[in-house]
DNA sequence: TTAGGGTTAG
């Protein structure tokens, strides 16, 4: 109707009242309408800004643009765009952002920002796809996220792979928030070496460059390079910050090194960051995963502010370290203290439940949970899979079954992991069978599944079902991840594989282990020969089993630790019978406390006994 | 008008 020139110029002129019957605004920014004679482009920006957190009232704005009939210019959508994306509402962002007419680069940096900001890493990707396919040239801005959402998920490692070479391509590799995500990337896909190549070749290497390495290495099962790299971000005179140390700290407690725990501590109170409720609960989380739950008790009742994560993690540390009364009684002290629990408390509460086997309380929290009106603690998928877990663990496959079936959710991998899991330890080859068929579905490449399964088999000697799982394993490139137990001593880690022999004192440690066998043969020590899945005789089975990853770590232990020191091992899959049997006997034998943490919880083992109650 | 790093469970 009108040239577009003129039509833009027309909406600055709109008398307001024409405006104001239709939209419904707090009185405040209705004084701030009237005082406008027309609106115009301040006054519009204005108006923006007074309803930049409602997203109702943006959407009126927007409606009343497009009812006027009026071509609108970029510059005022543009506005809109980046309000929406602030308050979350990313579809209508992006309906906004397809009316436009040639966004620029900055746009599309802001939707794609936006997408990963609240984790939808996927449209993250395809708009940049989009982007490239239209010819906009990205720049410094648009990697970090872009990288970001392809580290984020795993159908995008290819897509993270195509984002670096175009990072090359426009000569952005050496800009720092672009290597820093890249350095991440390359972190979580295993490739250690060329993130560090990446590092070591980083023009200026801030402080946020160094907390991202660190802190990639920390979450992604790298301890020790991360603290490796702790110690020499401290050399090189960059000062660490909260950030630094709560992943260093997060390091330790995956080690297991309570004592190089500490020490970070002590640069905390140098730094004065000390009494920062993050740094410490990351270091009662320390505490609790090193098994040393005296201390975290003393620790969590010290911490002045304590938050839910603080109850939460002292919740857990006393589930897994065997504590469950405690964990249940603490949970109650949090209620009465006026503190509302939250989704992670109620996981602590019923794996507290799960790991002593206490099925009618596990049944009263989870139906609390159930009833309860606050959607932030309704069950989660997790929760129904710790309930599986804690009935299926207890003998109850039946009920864990039944229970699986009345889900008002699809249950997920880890539902069916747990009933499979169970299965395995109540060794119900039959239900397994089913559990193993949902998840070679639900979870092809997860190698843990295939193992329990072959195991089961192996265990009714059903060899020929044994091969065929490894045949199928091994035609769909699914691995078995090696066993292994870590022991620190003196600042070093000392890992010890299955009849390994590559320590410097693996003569002495085999020579230890066969007077344990022997001390322990005479008090009536069996070798429990149906912990090991091959299909070879039993005296052959005796020999695999003497040298479990765990025994070695023990030996070493015995031989190295000082007799003031409790022997610490950590190993990265569960413990198997026999050894459990065995470091009971050592512990009895050598007069030592074992304290062995394995894939979920800890075994104490005290003069023949264990806090697990042989339940786990 | 835009950018990179953090704690709690299984």
């Amino acid at each position: 109707m009108f040239p577009r020139l003129i039509r833009t110029k027309l909406l600055f002129i709109l008398p307001l009242p024409l405006f104001l019957p239709t939209l419904k605004f707090s009185s405040h920014t209705q004084r701030l309408i009237h005082q406008e004679k027309f609106l115009t482009k301040e006054a519009f920006t204005k108006l923006l800004k007074s309803c930049a957190s409602n997203s109702f009232q943006l959407k009126q704005i927007h409606g009343l643009l497009v009812t006027s009939g009026l071509s609108i210019k970029n510059g005022l959508i543009t506005h809109l765009l980046t309000n929406f994306i602030a308050l979350g509402d990313l579809s209508y962002a992006r309906q906004l952002f397809d009316e436009m007419h040639k966004p620029r680069t900055f746009l599309w940096n802001t939707l794609i920002r936006g997408y990963v900001r609240n984790d939808l890493h996927n449209e993250a990707a395809s708009i940049y796809k989009q982007m490239h396919l239209l010819g906009v040239r990205p720049d410094a801005f648009t990697f970090p996220f872009v990288i970001k959402a392809c580290t984020e998920l795993i159908e995008l490692r290819a897509a993270g792979s195509t984002a670096h070479a175009q990072v090359v391509k426009y000569g952005l590799d050496f800009v720092a928030e672009v290597r820093t995500e890249l350095m991440i990337m390359y972190v979580k896909l295993g490739e250690l070496g060329f993130a560090d190549f990446l590092f070591r070749t980083m023009v200026e290497k801030d402080l946020v460059a160094w907390n991202a390495f660190i802190a990639a290495c920390a979450q992604n099962g790298c301890g020790i390079k991360a603290l490796s790299l702790f110690r020499e971000m401290g050399s090189s005179g960059i000062q660490p910050d909260a950030v630094t140390l709560v992943s260093a700290l997060s390091a330790c407690g995956q080690l297991g090194c309570s004592d190089i725990g500490e020490e970070v501590y002590d640069i905390a109170r140098e730094e004065g960051i000390d009494c920062n409720i993050i740094v410490d609960n990351a270091r009662l989380d320390m505490h609790v995963k090193c098994g040393n739950i005296e201390v975290a008790t003393k620790l969590f009742d010290e911490i002045r502010h304590r938050n839910i994560i603080s109850w939460s993690t002292m919740i857990v540390g006393y589930a897994i370290n065997g504590e469950s009364g405690k964990a249940l009684s603490l949970f109650s002290r949090m209620q009465r203290d006026g503190l509302r629990p939250n989704h992670v408390t109620y996981l602590g509460v019923l794996s507290a439940c799960s790991h002593a086997g206490l099925v009618s309380q596990g049944w009263r929290y989870f139906n609390r949970m159930s009833q309860s009106n606050d959607d932030n603690i309704k069950p989660r998928i997790e929760h129904y899979a710790c309930m599986v877990d804690l009935l299926g663990r207890s003998g109850r496959l039946e009920e864990a079954y039944n229970f699986i079936r009345a889900m008002p959710i699809e249950p997920d991998s880890g539902v069916w992991g747990a009933l499979l899991g169970a299965c395995a330890k109540i060794q119900n080859l039959e239900l397994g069978q089913l559990a193993a068929d949902r998840l070679f579905e639900l979870a092809p490449d997860v190698a843990s599944y295939h193992v329990l399964m072959s195991n089961m088999y192996a265990s009714a000697g059903r060899w020929d079902f044994v091969n065929k799982l490894r045949q199928r394993m091994r035609k769909k490139g699914v691995r078995k991840i090696a066993a292994y137990s870590s022991v620190e001593f003196n600042g070093d880690f000392h890992v010890f594989y299955g009849g390994d022999r590559s320590h410097p004192q693996s003569e002495i440690i085999y020579e230890k282990l066969d007077s344990l066998f022997k001390q322990m043969k005479s008090m009536g020590y069996n070798s429990k020969t149906n912990s090991v899945y091959h299909d070879v005789e039993l005296e052959e089975k005796e020999v695999m089993l003497s040298t479990h990853s765990e025994k070695l770590a023990i030996a070493f232990a015995l031989i190295n630790v000082g007799p003031e020191h409790p022997i610490r091992v950590v190993k990265n899959l569960r413990i198997c019978d026999d050894c459990h049997t065995f470091s009971k006997f050592v512990s009895k034998i050598s007069l030592r406390d074992i304290i062995m943490r394995d894939k979920i919880r800890f075994h104490h083992f005290r003069n023949g006994v264990c806090s697990c109650k042989d339940f786990w």
